[in-house]
DNA sequence: AACGAGCGCGCG
DNA sequence: AAAGCGCGCGCTCGTT
């Protein structure tokens, strides 16, 4: 089935072989690093030829053989992992071509394993016991050997699978999940710099605002009668207990266990309506203090001083996660170990200005810079539906200004409270059609009546008709082909099913990511060019937050740096829609930290 | 002790 | 028929 190869003529023979083609191609390594480890096999197979490579019985080892993979296709699954030891070899310019991302690129995206894929696609179960076996060993065990000679087949018989359904827009599609592993690597290994001190003592103000909250609400409601103040479930107890009839009934239950939910906004609301009747009293008082000690345990748990311990783990004080490209159904990242995509933005936090993002901080000398698409989903779903109208409004202002006018009959003035109110609820209107909200859903959201609420939605399907009506074309699309093939040329599978939310959505959401996804290759190509030609040398990427991209350059390097971003993500969302216009496409600013970047 | 469901909430 | 989209994580609580 395969051939053992220990002799550096024979693996050149192999490799030429294989050419420019594909072939499937998978590590097994030392450790999980490359800094700390090294390659002890690599299996190939192209669907004939098989072979295991014992690295440790070649001179110079997979170093002195990286290069010889230059040509290649080679098909792996988790192509980050195996191009980090490209890259390491000096080789980065490897083509690691990931099969999980030809499947996305199909069937939209998610988050699995090799063995995931391998039992829902080939029908087949892996046994993955010899993978955490000893690869260092001076003599490997024919058990570990087939082991990895397997991974490789069944790597390429994943591809067989998606190759034999794909087309060419499915390939275009694929190329573009690929092409942002090499930007991914940067990030996910350079990580952001936390001021610790300063976070620290941010979380010790927390810790000192919740315990405040807790004497409050423990002198009306002992541990008698709620043992765990952090639970939903007990207050809810208490409440039903405590509470009268007329409140209990109009108080919203949770979905599956129907017990009071205890939202933030669940509890403001019952605070203000027995403040409405009775002034400052003991219920407002502590549903308020609730909802305050919740708010803290949330910034606490989530955001507190495990953020300092991450970092600290690490003597460079840079807090590293991973970015889990095309895990969402519509291939836009996700971000784990921790989440910072979900980093609170700057806010009034219990009548405190608050600033999370100011803990991540940009080393001495240097600055971070970052740019956002704005509107980028509005903007996109009008390129998508050719909507002239929303255009223009996207491109030439502010379009939920321009949609409250026009809902309004006259213009609206932002600086009164009645015209930022006006601007508030036709925001939530056009994110309402991009979500594939009806009337009921978005009187919800506005707080507003179901009659008002269609009243909006009617205006806003007159006045941007084609970007309305897409979301029903996509429907159909779905309907008839279980399909929605997006900008970028891949599909995503809706099932037998498919609703308006999702088809409205998700084509919306794709391109968003795919013009992202374009900049973020091409940023990371713009930097590697101007490293080697001496320029940009301390620039890094840091992250991306689905519309947003963050780098930090030498002070020195920090406007050139946010030019060529500005560039790069211009260029990006070009590829997507060729010809379309570029003003107003990006916003941001150089700061010396996360939650200072207003130039 | 480990695991998953349910809830709530941070981000876009 | 149902109808705002997409994520990850901390916590509680019941089950295994």
């Amino acid at each position: 089935m395969y051939n053992l190869i220990t002799d550096i003529d024979e693996l050149q023979q192999y490799v030429d072989a294989i050419g420019d083609g594909f072939c499937a191609l998978d590590f097994e390594t030392t450790s999980l690093r490359p800094q700390d480890g090294r390659v002890r096999l690599v299996s190939l197979f192209d669907g004939t030829r098989g072979a295991v490579v014992d690295f440790d019985a070649i001179r110079g080892g997979f170093k002195a053989c990286a290069g010889m993979f230059i040509r290649g296709e080679w098909i792996v699954f988790n192509s980050g992992f195996e191009l980090r030891w490209f890259i390491a070899a000096g080789c980065p310019k490897t083509r690691c071509r990931d099969v999980g991302f030809l499947r996305r690129a199909i069937l939209g995206g998610g988050r699995y394993s090799l063995k995931q894929v391998v039992a829902w696609d080939l029908d087949r179960e892996m046994d993955k016991t010899e993978q955490t076996s000893n690869w260092a060993a001076p003599e490997l065990t024919q058990s570990q050997l087939d082991y990895a000679f397997k991974d490789a087949v069944d790597t390429w018989n994943l591809f067989q699978h998606w190759y034999d359904r794909s087309d060419e827009l499915h390939l275009q599609a694929w190329e573009l999940l690929d092409g942002m592993v090499p930007a991914v690597i940067e990030m996910e290994d350079t990580g952001m710099l936390v001021d610790i001190p300063r976070h620290r003592q941010l979380a010790k103000h927390w810790a000192s605002i919740s315990e405040s909250k807790v004497k409050l609400i423990r002198e009306t409601v002992p541990v008698t009668a709620v043992q765990n103040i952090n639970s939903d479930t007990q207050w809810s107890d208490f409440f039903a207990r405590e509470m009268p009839d007329n409140i209990l009934s109009k108080w919203p239950r949770t979905e599956k266990t129907g017990t009071l939910s205890m939202t933030g906004s669940t509890l403001s609301k019952i605070g203000s309506h027995f403040f409405g009747h009775f002034g400052e009293n003991p219920i407002t008082t502590l549903v308020d203090a609730l909802r305050d000690y919740k708010k803290m345990s949330k910034y606490l748990s989530s955001f507190g001083d495990t953020l300092a311990d991450k970092a600290q783990m690490h003597d460079d004080n840079r807090v590293r996660c991973r970015f889990n490209i095309g895990a969402a159904k519509t291939c836009r990242f996700s971000s784990t170990g921790p989440n910072l995509q979900q980093i609170p933005r700057d806010l009034d936090l219990l009548g405190e200005r608050t600033s999370v993002r100011s803990s991540f901080i940009a080393p001495p000398g240097k600055k971070l810079v970052s740019l956002d698409y704005s509107g980028i989903e509005l903007r996109v779903l009008a390129l998508l539906s050719k909507d002239e109208q929303l255009l223009h409004d996207v491109v030439h202002g502010d379009v939920h200004a321009e949609v409250a006018s026009v809902i309004a009959g006259h213009p609206i003035d932002k600086s009164t409270p009645e015209g930022k109110a006006a601007r508030t609820a036709a925001k939530a209107v056009s994110f309402g059609i991009i979500y594939g909200s009806g009337a009921g859903g978005l009187s919800v959201t506005m707080r507003t009546s179901s009659t008002k609420a269609q009243k909006y939605i009617d205006f806003w399907a007159e006045r941007f008709s084609n970007a309305f009506e897409y979301r029903n074309i996509m429907l159909e699309q779905a309907a008839k082909t279980r399909y929605i093939r997006c900008v970028d040329g891949g599909t995503i599978y809706m099932g037998k099913n498919p609703d308006l939310p999702k088809c409205a959505n998700y084509p919306v959401q794709r391109a968003a990511l795919s013009v992202m996804a374009r900049a973020i290759s091409r940023h990371k190509q713009t930097l590697d060019a101007q490293r080697q030609a001496r320029q940009q040398q301390q620039t890094l990427i840091l992250s991306t937050i689905h519309d947003a991209l963050i780098d930090e350059a030498a002070a020195s390097d920090a406007q050139e740096c946010l030019r060529l971003m500005q560039e790069d993500m211009t260029a990006g969302y070009l590829d997507m829609f060729p010809g379309a216009p570029t003003e107003r496409l990006v916003e941001g600013g150089i700061g010396i930290n996360w939650g200072n970047l207003g130039d």
